[in-house]
DNA sequence: CCGGCGGTCGTTACACTATTACAAAAATAC
DNA sequence: GTATTTTTGTAATAGTGTAACGACCGCCGG
């Protein structure tokens, strides 16, 4: 259990209850939950950290699924929309949510030594966001907030964001 | 003058003054601030709004030049390394900021209608960031916050994010 | 039953964004 | 003036994302 675990989505720890959830939520909502959205889904929870459009891509030709990339890109704009999927725009790449009914800005450390990338969730910087774009008369739709650095781990072992071997 | 003025890095509103202060800072620095550097920072200036790698590439050409998408991405990565440029990972674009010498945190604000986009500089905002990172034992190297959402003119004017024509 | 309708998916082609590798040229240092 | 470092050029390629169009599937009303 690493230290975010109070403060992190643990997103990529339990997909087959992730997958339930979602099919509950949209067996609730009536939103279709199609085959090829579950599995581009499950690759995404499976994949346990950040995946690219053309990594989805190639494991669903992994598993005899004959697709284009737009397939993939449909599917996780669906997924982005229903709030089951990050978009991490400095990266390009996607990763799992598990907790779309409560509704909540994410932000994102994004290590640049391991790439590894942690969710957090925190009022106080949603909250100041908010302020400000209201400030500037300026309507809310999506904050997106990803903070490069290094992680606890890589800092630990003497990486830094020039260096990312250990002295 | 924009309500944004006293928020916002007027960074698009005198080109030529930008560039002077660029020539000056870089005499005092001794950092080479090449012609090709410096014509790619003007096109960036006058574009007066966020601009696309390959748009100023176009623009280098229509200009005689004969260049390489790699030169100006080269040149890009110097001017951000610099502070004189800002990259959104968003839209993939790129503005210009006129007060590297004071290195601050940005925010921006970009508009899904009409596609502008405000640079503010909101210490709360940077401060909170800094805080929630602590707290997970974060090293920031930069934070990044681009606020998705519907500027005041466009709101103004009806337009939501799903719709951006008025009613 | 079936015809229309909206949503989803397949297929093809293409546009846009960015990088690798190596060579030439220019500025700087000794 | 030669060696070294930095910058730029050249060519090819990798990576990311969309447009356009048609087929298919489920659903609803007639």
């Amino acid at each position: 259990m690493s230290i975010f675990a109070h403060y992190t989505h643990d997103f990529a720890s339990d997909p087959d209850a992730a997958l339930q959830t979602a099919d509950q939520y949209f067996q609730k909502t009536g939103v279709r939950f199609t085959p090829l959205r579950r599995r581009v889904f499950e690759i995404i929870l499976r994949a346990g950290k950040p995946i690219g459009a053309y990594d989805i891509l190639k494991r669903l030709r992994d598993h005899g699924k004959i697709a284009a990339p737009i397939s993939v890109y449909r599917v996780l704009d669906f997924l982005i929309e229903q709030r089951f999927v990050h978009r991490l725009a400095t990266i390009n790449a996607y990763m799992a949510c598990v907790t779309p009914e409560d509704p909540h800005a994410a932000q994102f450390l994004i290590c640049q030594c391991c790439g590894s990338v942690s969710e957090i969730s925190d009022p106080a910087i949603d909250k100041t966001i908010a302020e400000g774009a209201a400030t500037a008369h300026f309507k809310v739709s999506y904050p997106l907030v990803e903070i490069m650095g290094i992680c606890a781990d890589c800092a630990k072992a003497g990486k830094t964001a020039g260096k990312c071997k250990p002295d």
